[in-house]
RNA sequence: GGUGGAGUGGCCGAGAGGCGAGGCAGCGGCCUGCAAAGCCGCGUACACGGGUUCAAAUCCCGUCUCCACCUCCA
């Protein structure tokens, strides 16, 4: 285990050692659903999926926790804004995220609880809370976690408690502004449905102790990796990590923040409404696919400033290996994924999780492929496409993989063959009598169809031309 | 105001004291009937001003600009 990976709490790369030989336990912050999920939160997800991909690479057992928040202020009040329930809420966000992890590739983590399926368990963790003199209960039925009882408070994000804004929530009586809800008292104005009897009342959580109590059922008291987006560094994961310390858990080993996706200029939001799905994106002419590259070819700390004319970039260089694997598969007949890594790439993985080096790996061997199918050396061809696959294959961004193959993807395909087929050969006689203006006829006329026809040595070759989204100059 | 981070060639984007990552676009060449794809070549870039050093995009000081967080947020 060669990893090394840049850890907030300390501020600094360092080796990564698991706790336990041999195993891993991953938590990642998922989303809150309280809307359609776009680009910038699946940017975390996408990241994680690497991360997790190359532990397990790398021989270890990974057990990787991502949550969903399915209940919070912005859910009720759709809720009740709509007249349905809550849940009803939550579970459809719930279910559009999922599709678009699916189509991003993301694969599933081996837990996805719900924050109110633990109920139980944040309670247990509130009580110990209590007992320990780091929380107290209101009259109004509130329970909050006193930061003054816990000197390392701000020790994850850096921050003095002095320096701190003492403008946090107003929760009428609170000791000190800077206190947070561990549990919220139901108010009037929320369902009926949406609150738990407890010792202090009925209510429902707060949003920190859900990921506390998650990662502890599902990973321990104490585990390795623990990560989301720079956004919720603080108060989130300050007020987690405030939380389980001062329970007494050893909680998490190192803090992984993956940087923002801006869109001209800031961050992409739910709040600012300046948001871009995965479906938008896909009307615009972009494949899944493309958009995952583009999410990969930054580091994950660095941030994203989208437009659609970088992602239009990546989509070319992700074109660029999808046509060297395809012209190598043509030649050999069949690439195999190689079992071994080259060592550039994994080097660059290894360190801090180093995508673009990874990438940049990839480009280099895709065009030693290239030269050796221009002098015909289908050995070597063979070689390299099948290391291309390898190191793909780590990023999920293999182009022969059933997932991504657009070969495969329509029954239409055989079809649509043997109809072009039998233009090529008209071309082909054509040529063949150097009557080019048929040829070059046949060729304008599939081109109009929407195929693009490249000669080659072993014939003519056909595919369908991909087609961008009209340009509307960003 | 506090705390972090960033400004790299036409564009995206790595790197982090001495060798110009990689990609996209462009130009020239090879290949091609013409193309496409591919290959080869071409850029001497690091916000600005000082400083340290034999050597700085990389370190130090200052300035400017931008972003994030400090409130719900991947």
């Amino acid at each position: 285990m060669s990893l090394r990976l840049y850890d907030t709490g300390t501020r600094k790369v360092r080796d990564f050692t698991p706790r336990v030989p041999g195993r891993v336990g991953v938590y990642l912050c998922g989303l809150t659903l309280q809307g359609p999920p776009h680009i910038g939160h699946l940017r975390s997800g996408v990241n994680y999926d690497v991360l997790t991909a190359w532990l397990r690479r790398s021989g270890l057992d990974v057990t990787y926790v991502r949550n969903v928040t399915d209940i919070d202020d912005k859910v009720l009040a759709k809720a009740v804004e709509q007249g349905v329930p809550w849940w009803a809420i939550s579970f459809a966000n719930e279910r559009r995220l999922t599709a678009d992890y699916e189509a991003l590739g993301v694969r599933p983590p081996t837990y996805e609880p719900r924050a109110t399926g633990h109920i139980p368990q944040m309670l247990d963790l509130i009580a110990d809370l209590i007992a320990r003199g780091h929380a107290y209960a209101t009259d109004s039925g509130d329970v909050y976690f006193s930061v003054e009882s816990y000197p390392e408070y701000g020790a994850l994000s850096h921050r003095r408690p002095e320096d701190m804004l003492l403008n946090g929530e107003t929760g009428g009586d609170k000791r000190d502004p800077r206190d947070f809800a561990l549990w919220k008292a139901a108010k009037p104005s929320e369902p009926d449905d949406s609150a738990w009897n407890t010792p202090y009342g009925r209510g429902r959580p707060g949003w920190h102790i859900e990921c506390s109590a998650m990662a502890r059922r599902y990973l321990g008291d104490a585990f390795d990796i623990h990560g989301g987006g720079t956004d919720i560094m603080f108060p989130h994961h300050e007020n987690e990590l405030a939380q389980s310390r001062a329970a007494g858990l050893p909680f998490t080993d190192f803090w992984v923040h993956n940087n923002m996706l801006n869109l001209a200029g800031t961050k992409m939001s739910k709040s600012l409404g300046n948001v871009l799905s995965v479906s938008a994106l896909g009307d615009r002419g972009f494949r899944p696919i493309e958009i995952r590259y583009y999410l990969l070819a930054p580091h994950y700390r660095s941030a994203i400033d989208f437009s659609d004319r970088s992602l239009a970039e990546s989509a070319s260089a992700l074109q660029r290996l999808e046509n060297f694997l395809h012209r190598a598969k043509d030649a050999a007949g069949v690439v195999p994924v190689d079992s071994a890594l080259p060592p550039a790439f994994a080097a660059a993985l290894d360190d801090d999780l180093g995508t673009p080096g990874a990438l940049a790996v990839v480009h280099e061997t895709a065009r030693e492929g290239n030269t050796a199918l221009d002098r015909g050396d289908t050995d070597a061809a063979t070689a390299a496409a099948s290391a291309v696959r390898a190191m793909l294959d780590v990023l999920n961004l293999d182009p022969l993989a059933p997932q991504w193959d657009a070969r495969s993807e329509s029954d239409l395909t055989p079809v649509v063959d043997s109809l072009v087929s039998a233009l090529l050969g008209q071309r082909e006689k054509a040529r063949a009598a150097k009557d080019w203006a048929t040829a070059d006829a046949l060729r304008d006329q599939l081109a109009a169809a929407g195929l693009t026809i490249e000669d080659t040595p072993g014939g003519a070759r056909w595919s369908v031309t991909k087609e961008r989204g009209s340009d509307d100059g960003r």
